[in-house]
DNA sequence: CTGAAAGCGCTTACAG
DNA sequence: CTGAAAGCGCTTACAG
C-alpha cells in the first residue's frame, strides 16, 4: 500500500450517484506496484522494460476493476486529444457527406483518432465548439474566418478549411469547383444543339454557397459560347413548382429548349413539371442535373446528370487530414473529380 | 507577480511548433490578481463579490492575452464535460437522420451541451470512444450491449440506448414500431381490395434493423387480414432489378396485385421496372413505400408511402437526453407518428 | 473583497 | 526492473 489513506476528493461532484471512477491508483494497489509501473504496462511504453509476471498482474487488476483511463487527465498531461473534429455546415446531409464522414472517420480510425462530427456549425462561434473539445485538428469544409484560423494556431490545433467548394478567397485551397458543375451542364447541352437555355434554381437556403458558383458558371459558360444568357427560374420540389417555371422558359422569342438544373432534385421537379404539362423530354425540353441521386436512374425518362467522385474526394480530405497532423506536404489533387453521366434526359 | 520563475514543461509538448497555451496565471499575472479571482470572474461565479474594477481589469486581461480555457482541465476538475455523444450506426445518413440530429443539435446547444456525432459505430467498441470523449450522455440509436451500459453507468455517463427502431429485447423503450410501418402498407393496400401482394426487400445490408421487423410487420398483417403470405423479392436500386422481380409477382396462380417496398428508393426502382415492362401503375401493380422522400411526389405516377414524423421523433429524443441529463422522468410517447401519404399509385 | 493551496487522473524524467 | 514526485490547467473550500 502506498497511498493509503488518500483522501478523497472533499469538492462533491455532479451527481452523487455513488460514482467513483477507477484510476490508476486502484490498479497499482491492487496489484501491488506503483502508479508509474500502470502506466507503463497499460500504455506499452517503449523502453520500459516490466517483468512478463508484473505486466500479466497489472493488466489482470485493470481488467478485473474495470479500469478506464481518463481522456480528460490523459488530455490534459499530454497537452493534445485524440479527436479530429468536422465542422458541419448547415447542408442537408445526404449520400455524399455521408460517405465522405464515413470514409474519414474509418481511415482515422486505423491511426488512433475518433472523428466526431458537429452540425450546424455557424450556429455558435466555432471557437465555442473546439474549446469545448480541444481536438487535434477541425476540418471546416468551408473556409474558416482569419481570426478563427489565429485563434486555432495559437492552440495548436490543425485547421482543414476549404473543401468542397470554390472559396474565391483561398484560391490555391482544393475543391470540386461547382463553377466547373454548371459549365460542364452547358457544355453537354450546347453539344447537342441546344442554344437557348433555362436554368432550375434551387429555393433551398442552405446550400447557396454552391449555388451561387453553379449558376455562375452556367452564366459564364454561356457566355463563352456565345449563348443567350440562361432563363434562370426558382424551383421548388413540388411537380407544381416544375410545371409553374415552363411557361417562362417557353415563352418566345427563343423558347428553351433545354433546362439545368441546380441539382438532381430539382431536375426531377422540372422532369415531374413538364410531364404533367405534356411536354416530351427530350425532346421538347432536355434537362439535366447535378449529382446522380440513386433516383436518376430511375425517373421517366432517366435523368442525364453531372456526378461528383465522392470517393476520390474522401480519399483527398483523408490525406489532407493526415498530412495536416503529421505535418507532411499537401496531398496531390485528384484530377476528373467531375464525370458528365448520360442518360435519357438530354 | 506571485508566480515568478514558475518552470515551464520540462516534458516536451507535441510539435514545438512554439504552440504556448495562455493560462489563468498568466491572465492573473497580466491583471495583477490570483488565479482564484481569475476564475472566479471568467466564470461569473455566484457569491463571489469581485469589485467592478477588478471584474473589468481581468476580463481586459483575458481579452488581450487571448485566453481560451483548458477544456481537459475543465473537464478533470468537474469530472464531467459539456459533450454529448451520438453513435451512430452505420445505416445511410438521409434527411430524416439528418433533421433528427440538427434538432438536437440545436436544442442541446441552448443547454451549453455540445452535440458530437460518430459515425460508424459498430466499427470499434464504443467503450474506445466514450473513454476518448468523456461525454455527459451518449446517445446510441440502437440498443446498448448489457457490459457498454454497466461501463457507462460506471463512468456516471448517462445512455440512452434505442430510440429509433423496435427491440424486442427492450420492449419498454420508445421507438417508431417498423412493424407497424410494414403492417400500415398492408392494410392499405388491403382496404384497396388487394389480396395477393409481393414485398419488394432492399438489398442494403447496412439497414437490416429496419428490414426485418418491416417485412415482419408485412407478414404479420397478411396472416391477421387472412391473405396469402407475400411473395418477396429483392430489389436493387435499378430498372433492371426491378423489372427483374416482376415475372416471379405476376407468376399463376394468384398473381400479386400490389406491391410493398421496403422504402421509396426501393418503390421507386419497382415503379421504374413496371413501365419499362409496360405494366400500369396502380391499375396492373400498385406500389407503396416508405419515408416520403423529396422524390416520391415527382414519380410517374406520384408514390404513395408511409411517413414516420421526423419532427415528433426529433423533440422526443430531445426530451429524453434532457430528462436523462437532469435526472428527469422519461417524456411522454408521441403518437401518431407514422402517416399513411396517399397518392397515385397504390 | 482576495489569495494560497489542494487535488482532479494522468505521464514521464529522474533516481535508485 | 521499479517508485516518488512533479506538473498539465482548472476550480473551490478555506482562511484571512
Amino acid at each position: 500500500m502506498m497511498l493509503p489513506g488518500r483522501p478523497r476528493p472533499r469538492v462533491g461532484r455532479s451527481g452523487g450517484t455513488g460514482v467513483s471512477r477507477v484510476t490508476t491508483a486502484d490498479v497499482a494497489r491492487e496489484s501491488g506496484v506503483s502508479r508509474t509501473t500502470v502506466s507503463y504496462v497499460l500504455n506499452d511504453t517503449a523502453g520500459a522494460a516490466i517483468s512478463a509476471a508484473t505486466r500479466q498482474r497489472v493488466r489482470a487488476a485493470a481488467e478485473r476493476l474495470g479500469y478506464v483511463p481518463s481522456a480528460a487527465a490523459r488530455a490534459l498531461r499530454r497537452g493534445r486529444s485524440d479527436l479530429v473534429l468536422c465542422a458541419l455546415p448547415d447542408w442537408p446531409v445526404g449520400p455524399v457527406i455521408d460517405s465522405l464522414l464515413d470514409h474519414l472517420t474509418g481511415e482515422l480510425a486505423t491511426r488512433g483518432l475518433s472523428v466526431l462530427v458537429h452540425h450546424r456549425r455557424e450556429q455558435r462561434p466555432l471557437s465555442d465548439l473546439w474549446r469545448a473539445v480541444t481536438p487535434r485538428a477541425v476540418v471546416g469544409f468551408t473556409a474558416f474566418s482569419a481570426e478563427d484560423e489565429r485563434a486555432m494556431q495559437r492552440a495548436g490545433i490543425q485547421a482543414i478549411g476549404t473543401v468542397l467548394d470554390d472559396d474565391p478567397r483561398h484560391p490555391g485551397a482544393f475543391a470540386v469547383s461547382q463553377t466547373e458543375v454548371g459549365r460542364m451542364q452547358v457544355r453537354h447541352l450546347a453539344a447537342a444543339g441546344h442554344r437557348s437555355l433555362g436554368y432550375a434554381q434551387t429555393t433551398d437556403p442552405r446550400v447557396v454557397d454552391f449555388a451561387v458558383p453553379r449558376l455562375a458558371g452556367v452564366r459564364e459558360e454561356c457566355r463563352r459560347l456565345g449563348l443567350p444568357a440562361p432563363r434562370v427560374r426558382a424551383v421548388e420540389v413540388s411537380v407544381e413548382s416544375g410545371a409553374a417555371a415552363a411557361p417562362a422558359w417557353r415563352a418566345s422569342p427563343h423558347p428553351v429548349t433545354a433546362v439545368a438544373a441546380y441539382n438532381d432534385e430539382v431536375a426531377l421537379a422540372v422532369l415531374a413539371g413538364l410531364r404533367a404539362l405534356r411536354l416530351r423530354v427530350p425532346q421538347d425540353v432536355a434537362v439535366i442535373g447535378v449529382d446522380d441521386v440513386p433516383a436518376a436512374r430511375l425517373s421517366a425518362p432517366a435523368l442525364t446528370t453531372v456526378s461528383q467522385s465522392v470517393h476520390l474526394q474522401a480519399r483527398y480530405l483523408c490525406d489532407a487530414v493526415v498530412a495536416a497532423l503529421d505535418g507532411g506536404s499537401e496531398p496531390a489533387r485528384p484530377a476528373d473529380v467531375l464525370r458528365l453521366v448520360v442518360r435519357e434526359s438530354a
